[in-house]
DNA sequence: CAGTGGTCTAGACCACGGA
DNA sequence: CCGTGGTCTAGACCACTGC
C-alpha cells in the first residue's frame, strides 16, 4: 500500500517541523511527481492524512497543515473567544440574522404553536481567518426580543443572552455525531461537498417548550469537544 | 457532478424504503454499469453517503444500508445495552484484559508513579453482530482489585465498576473529536485505514490522580453522542 | 474458485483561485 | 491568464471473502 507510506512520509516532515501549521502543501501534480506516483494514489494519502485532522483541504484552493484542536465546551454557554490561545487569532462574522416566521425544517425540531415568531441567526467561527464552525440559532422570539437589533453592533450572541440561558440551563438536551458537508454550509467553510464534519446541537427548553436551538458544523481538524 | 445525481438517485431509494438498514447494495462493478460510469466516480458518490452515514463499507465485504444512530450517553457511565432499542440486537465481545506495567503510551495520559499496575482491557460493542465501536480502559489497579476476575464471566465493566464511578464522577473530564481508523483497531471495526470515526475519551480522577481512563473510537454512523 | 473490493496507472477536461 | 484542484475515463492487478 504505497499511498501508506507517503501519509507516514508526510507525517514525519510534519513532526520534524520541516511543514508548519497552516502551510500550504506543494500543488498535487508536485507532490505526485516527488513520490513517483499518481494523482489518485496522492490523493488518496491525503485523505488519510486529512480524516486525522492533520491537514485540511480548502476548495479549490488546496491542502494546508492543521494547527492543534482547539477545545470546545459543549456543557457550558460560553464564548468560543474564550477558548482561543493566545498563539491564534478569532474573529467571528455574522452570516444572517432575522426573525421569521419558523419554516418547516425549523418546527420540525422546534415544534412551535402555529404563527410562531423566531429569531434565525447564521454565524461563522474564524480562526486565523480560517473559517472552522458555521453556527444556525433558532430562537423564540419571545425569550429575546431584542436580540436582532443587538447583534447589529456585536455577534457575541451568547453573552447577550447569557441571563435568559442561565435560566434556561436546567433542561438542556445536547446531541454530537459526524455528518457530511454539503450546500451552502460546505461552501462557507470553504470545503468541499462531503468532507465530514463535527456536528453538534444543544436544545434548551422553557416550561416542556423548545426556546433555544443551537445548531454547529464544525471543521474536524479545528476542534475537540470538551 | 454526475457523482451527486448518482448519490441523490441512491438517496431516494434508501427513502423510498427498497433498500433497508443492514442491505448489501450491488457490487461496485454492477452500480458502476447502472450508472453508466466508472468505478472510481461510484465511489465517490458512495464516500459522501459514507461521511453522511447513509451507508457504511466493511473492508472486502462491501457497501451496507446503515440504521439509525444509537443514542450513547457520554456524560454518565451507563452501559451501551441500556440504550439500545428492541429492535437492535446487542452484544459486548472482550478482546483482551490483563493486569500489567503501565506502558509508555498509558503513563503519557495517566502520568503515574513509577512501577504502577494498571488494568488493561479492550472490548468491542456490537449491534446487530456488527462490530461498531472499540473500548479501550485503563484502571489503576488499586481502584478495583478484583476486575480482571470478574471479566472472565461476564464484560459489563461499568456495571461492574460502577460504585466506584460513582465515587469518581465527581471530578471527570470528557473530550470528543474525529479522527481516523488505523491499524488493529480498523481491523476488529471491519472498517478500512482512514475511516473517519467519532472518537470518545472519558477521563477520573482520585486525589489529583488519574484512575480511569476510557478510549472509545465510534463507527461513525452507528451512534450519536448525548 | 469466482467475484469482490482495495489499490494503482496514465491520462483527460473544466471551472475556479490568485496573480 | 496560468496553474490548480475537482471530476472523470478506461483500464489493470492483487488479496481477500464467501461459496
Amino acid at each position: 500500500m504505497q499511498y501508506i507510506e507517503i501519509k507516514d512520509s508526510i507525517v514525519e516532515q510534519i513532526g520534524s517541523g520541516v511543514l508548519k501549521a497552516g502551510q500550504k502543501l506543494p500543488s498535487e501534480r508536485q507532490l505526485s511527481e516527488s513520490f513517483g506516483t499518481t494523482r489518485v494514489t496522492l490523493r488518496e494519502a491525503l485523505s488519510i492524512l486529512e480524516a486525522n485532522g492533520m491537514i485540511f483541504r480548502e476548495d479549490r484552493r488546496g491542502w494546508f497543515i492543521a494547527s492543534p484542536r482547539v477545545c470546545v465546551p459543549v456543557n457550558q454557554f460560553r464564548e468560543l473567544s474564550e477558548f482561543i490561545p493566545d498563539s491564534l487569532s478569532y474573529q467571528c462574522e455574522l452570516v444572517s440574522a432575522d426573525t421569521t416566521m419558523a419554516s418547516k425544517a425549523i418546527n420540525d425540531i422546534m415544534a412551535l404553536p402555529p404563527f410562531s415568531k423566531i429569531h434565525s441567526v447564521d454565524l461563522i467561527h474564524k480562526i486565523n481567518d480560517r473559517p472552522v464552525g458555521f453556527v444556525t440559532y433558532w430562537i423564540a422570539e419571545a425569550v429575546c426580543t431584542d436580540l436582532i437589533r443587538q447583534l447589529e453592533t456585536r455577534c457575541d450572541l451568547l453573552n447577550i443572552m447569557s441571563p435568559v440561558l442561565d435560566l434556561l440551563e436546567h433542561s438542556k438536551q445536547i446531541s454530537v455525531m459526524v455528518k457530511g458537508l454539503e450546500g451552502e454550509i460546505a461552501v462557507k467553510l470553504r470545503a468541499t461537498a462531503g468532507t465530514p464534519c463535527l456536528f453538534e446541537r444543544r436544545i434548551l427548553y422553557q416550561e416542556e417548550q423548545v426556546a433555544f436551538v443551537e445548531t454547529t458544523y464544525w471543521r474536524h481538524d479545528s476542534v475537540q469537544l470538551i
